[in-house]
RNA sequence: GUCCUCGUAGUUCAACGGAUAGAACAAGGGAUUCCUAAUCCCUAGAUGUAGGUUCGAUUCCUGCCGAGGACACCA
């Protein structure tokens, strides 16, 4: 990666400058403004007060030391010092040729690597609670974790996918009454979450009439845990079914996990834990309960077993970290959940320090803000605001089918169906994933499927564009039988808007090594909108295919290598590519 | 009371402590005898507030104001 190499030519030029002097950690960065160069550096400035002289006559002597070393030249077309001790980088048309050549030769595995190389990550997203429908708040858990499961894994690291579903603790107490009381078995099957939301509708409802519900629900619950069979057969019947509709979703969004192990899975473990910890006395009693005291991390204590001897998601929590850390050997843990959830991760983690679980893992809370209704409030399951996610993709789809009826009637209705699937589903995923995922989505209808601008469609558009201008190269070529073997000569590539697009290529590395680091996938998001936008500005500005024959040739390579990295940008984002839209 | 996230243009969002704070949408103007106008170009428009740290602060620290959220026996 080019700003690796850059900062690595500035610690040699500061080694033969100032031998052995620590110089602090200093930045090569992408400069904001045009005709700064295309890298710059602040080390001159960070390292006045050490080396106590100026950052200009730093910032100089760099330079010229870099100046006077030959292979350097090849990489900068120009190194240039700047008020109040900038060092600007200019990349050598040369190397700008090369990387070119690197697209095109590496295709769909350009921009990936090797660093991640033997590390097991594991992340953990979507999530969601067994018999509750997937509403648009599950949607950013899912999507971002599956963009940072395609980032990590393009990184060369060996992702694991897990799908940590709530399927245990209090809820099937009232499920399962409820059921046994006013179930339908054949109306589930048909519809498998709706019936069991009504279900659970109707025992919030009775409840009121009836407070005895609550304890026969916890009664039930009880006899799941004790591995009652009638509530055992219900229980799994339920998880099935659920499992069923999560499926069909994720099929349609290109989700996939590698495990999904639920909280069930963990609950033989959980009494191991509790002992193990009170063994260890860092557990204690309180007020009938099981508790760690986080005192010391200025938190209140963690529950892990209630006064009536069950577990909690506490528990499972800290077996489910176990597990990871022993059994996948999971070298970094992402968890890819709400921003609602910081305290409870807080509180995990320093217990899972004072356990000494994860010691040599990196843990992570993946948090992200929450989905807001158009008042700017939290949508409310209550009062049916959700909206839900097979309406939402429902809905995106139909209006991603007339756009393509209005703006592409020609086209077969197979392919307009099949357009505007990938459109309306890339519309959505883009709309979160374009975001940085700490703030809170104002959710808004027209924005979420604009198909204009900085969204998914501009950006499919652009791909769909490039092909079909190869293709009609690539027709011209068979008429005017021009050698195709003939090399492209991309020292033709002269004009501005030409190298503009060769500067960003060459950073495609860095914007997915970003994203990893930061894990933030809208990194990447801006990245490709970023070159996509530099080549609808050639592409209008400029003629292709109808200038001169070797001009032509190499404004084609550069425009496939365009195509190349938008896709692979928009495959780490789970949104896929149209030839035709 | 403790903790988390956020406060940037009319709206929705960017900006790893860097240089002249970027886009998109909306508004106004323009581009199609020419490779896909789901496009391109031009115009206007913004850092809640008061301090501190720094050569340099939208970014870090503190106070205040404002928005949303979480705070043991649900997950």
């Amino acid at each position: 990666m080019l700003n690796k190499e850059i900062k690595e030519i500035i610690n040699k030029a500061i080694k033969d400058l100032y031998q052995d002097i620590e110089i602090p950690n200093f930045v090569v960065e992408w400069p904001k403004q045009k005709g700064r160069g295309d890298y710059a550096s602040n080390v001159a400035m960070v390292s006045a007060g050490k080396l106590n002289q100026n950052p200009m006559e730093i910032a100089e002597k760099i330079r010229n030391k870099i100046d006077t070393i030959a292979e350097y030249k090849e990489i900068f077309s120009g190194v240039t010092i700047a008020n109040p001790g900038f060092i600007n980088f200019e990349i050598s048309d040369k190397r700008l040729r090369q990387n070119l050549c690197k697209v095109l030769r590496k295709k769909d595995r350009f921009g990936s690597s090797e660093i991640g190389k033997e590390k097991v990550v594991v992340i953990d997203y979507s999530a969601p609670n067994i018999a509750k429908p997937m509403h648009i708040g599950h949607l950013r858990s899912t999507i971002i974790g599956q963009s940072l499961y395609n980032i990590y894994n393009f990184l060369g690291y060996k992702v694991i996918g897990d799908n940590h579903i709530g399927d245990w603790g209090t809820q099937f107490g009232k499920l399962i009454y409820a059921y046994k009381h006013w179930g339908n078995k054949k109306e589930i099957d048909k519809n498998p979450i709706e019936e069991m939301t009504k279900l659970y509708v109707r025992f919030h409802k009775e409840v009121e009439k009836n407070k005895d519900l609550e304890e026969f629900a916890r009664h039930e619950t009880k006899r799941l845990q004790e591995k009652n069979t009638e509530n055992i057969k219900i229980w799994k019947y339920l998880i099935k079914e659920s499992l069923k509709d999560y499926n069909k979703i994720y099929k349609t969004l290109g989700v996939k996990f590698d495990y999904v192990l639920g909280e069930s899975f963990y609950d033989g473990m959980l009494s191991r834990v509790v002992n193990d910890a009170l063994e260890r006395k860092i557990a204690t009693k309180s007020e009938g309960a099981i508790v760690i005291a986080l005192d010391k991390y200025n938190l209140s204590a963690f529950l892990i077993k209630k006064t009536d001897g069950a577990y909690l998601y506490t528990t499972t929590d800290i077996a489910t970290a176990k597990y990871r850390e022993e059994k996948l050997r999971a070298k970094k843990i992402l968890y890819v959940v709400a921003n609602e959830q910081a305290l409870h991760f807080q509180k995990l983690f320093a217990s899972l320090e004072l356990l000494g679980i994860c010691r040599n893992t990196q843990i992570e809370h993946i948090k992200f803000g929450m989905v807001l209704g158009e008042e700017g409030k939290k949508f409310s399951t209550r009062k049916g605001e959700t909206v839900k996610l097979d309406e939402l993709i429902k809905k995106s789809t139909e209006i991603a089918k007339k756009v393509v009826e209005e703006k592409n009637p020609k086209l077969s209705n197979k392919e307009k169906k099949k357009i505007a699937k990938i459109v309306g589903l890339g519309a959505i995923k883009y709309n979160d994933l374009s975001q940085n995922r700490l703030t809170d989505i104002a959710f808004n209808w027209d924005k979420m499927l604009s198909f204009e601008g900085n969204s998914a469609p501009y950006l499919q558009y652009t791909y769909a564009r490039i092909n079909s201008l190869v293709e009609k190269y690539n027709r011209a070529y068979r008429l005017n039988r021009i050698n195709i073997l003939d090399k492209p000569d991309f020292g033709l590539l002269k004009e501005d808007m030409e190298k503009d697009i060769l500067r960003q290529l060459i950073k495609f590395p860095e914007a997915i090594e970003n994203a990893a680091r930061e894990n933030l996938p809208h990194l990447i998001a801006l990245y490709i909108y970023e070159l996509a936008s530099l080549y609808n500005n050639f592409y209008s500005s400029t003629p292709i295919i109808k200038s001169e024959m070797q001009v032509a040739k190499a404004r084609i390579y550069l425009s496939k290598s365009v195509a190349i990295t938008i896709k692979n940008g928009l495959d780490l984002l789970g949104i896929d590519t149209l030839k035709k839209m």
